[in-house]
DNA sequence: TAATGCTTGTAGCGACTGCTACATTAATGT
DNA sequence: ACATTAATGTAGCAGTCGCTACAAGCATTA
């Protein structure tokens, strides 16, 4: 086994407190509430992480991981035309259980832009992520077309998610057209 | 004069505190602060409104008509095509005086997500506000390519302001080529 | 001048925040 | 069996939250 007990545990933890961040978003996120999501109590949580910082890092964290595994999953076979390749992130972004990510993906990118150290780097790290999905699975001729449009993908597809969190689902929806 | 002297009150302290929002945010837009920021107290906040929800909405009201205001100052004197007005709106939208506004924005954006009652229709009028503005200005052969210009238009500047919101401003501005 | 109602300060309530000191129990290694 | 360390509960601190009861000042009007 590669993990300690006590790694195990934090882990455990982690996992549930991922679970309850997606389920009602940062602002609620206070020690003892996310005790009680974790089964345990604010004392233990500051037990197994130095702080608050540390502990929303590692739940960030977590977040993050699922969904980057949730989009390898979603990988297309072959290189794909921009928009196909929209459609189809799109396609299966706005499924319903992707929802609860792309609320606490706004949630991080609301933060980040005041420039919190906490979240700025990892809010950039998974908007990488995104841009390296898409580049992995562009048809392009060039490198320059195949970072442009991946840019011109990560936008369209942050600018629907924006839109439909404001409500306005079908005018997301009609500016695929 | 329209005005009542509680009603001119009333709608400096909103002045003020619209500018300690776009500021400082709503996470820390708290009774006190907010009180000091306006030259007041909590005391008084809540003489004039009847709680925080509604001196929040007015606040975020305000912040609303200052930039609805500015938009319609850089409004075009002729219709133009998706493409060049959507350099345009980026052009003017990303000077540093307006980026206050874009945060505010999106932390709203991510309130109204979750379905918060007191943000959700706020962002949304704001949102119709930005999408009418695109529909007056854009040049288009029919109602129905309109419609899908001023969407397309409305989520390529979304995208691009959450893409600047995580740091990756070259990302946002390569997406434009 | 007296009385009424608008405006404001003071003080505090109960709940919550992140965090910690202290003590106790449980597990572990010798 | 014993000593040491790891794990956990209890209690509380100082600060903030939204909000309110009470009273005092103030201005207008009768």
């Amino acid at each position: 086994m590669e993990l300690s007990k006590t790694e195990e545990r934090r882990s455990a933890i982690v996992d549930r407190l991922a679970d309850h961040v997606l389920a009602h978003g940062l602002v609620p996120a206070s020690l003892r509430p996310l005790a009680k999501a974790a089964g345990t109590s604010d004392r233990m949580l500051l037990y197994y992480f130095a702080d608050k910082s540390e502990l929303l890092a590692a739940t960030l964290q977590r977040i993050a991981e699922r969904m980057t595994g949730a989009m390898a999953d979603h990988a297309a076979t072959e290189p794909q035309p921009l928009d196909a390749l929209q459609k189809r992130l799109a396609g299966f972004l706005f499924e319903d259980r992707f929802w609860p990510y792309m609320c606490v993906w706004i949630e991080l990118a609301s933060r980040a832009a005041r420039g919190d150290p906490l979240y700025t780097p990892i809010a950039a790290a998974i908007g990488q992520g995104f841009l390296a999905w898409g580049e992995a699975q562009l048809a392009a001729d060039s490198d320059e077309a195949r970072a442009r449009d991946a840019a011109k993908l990560l936008v369209a597809i942050e600018g629907m998610v924006l839109v439909r969190a404001i409500g306005l689902r079908e005018v997301a929806d009609r500016s695929l057209d």
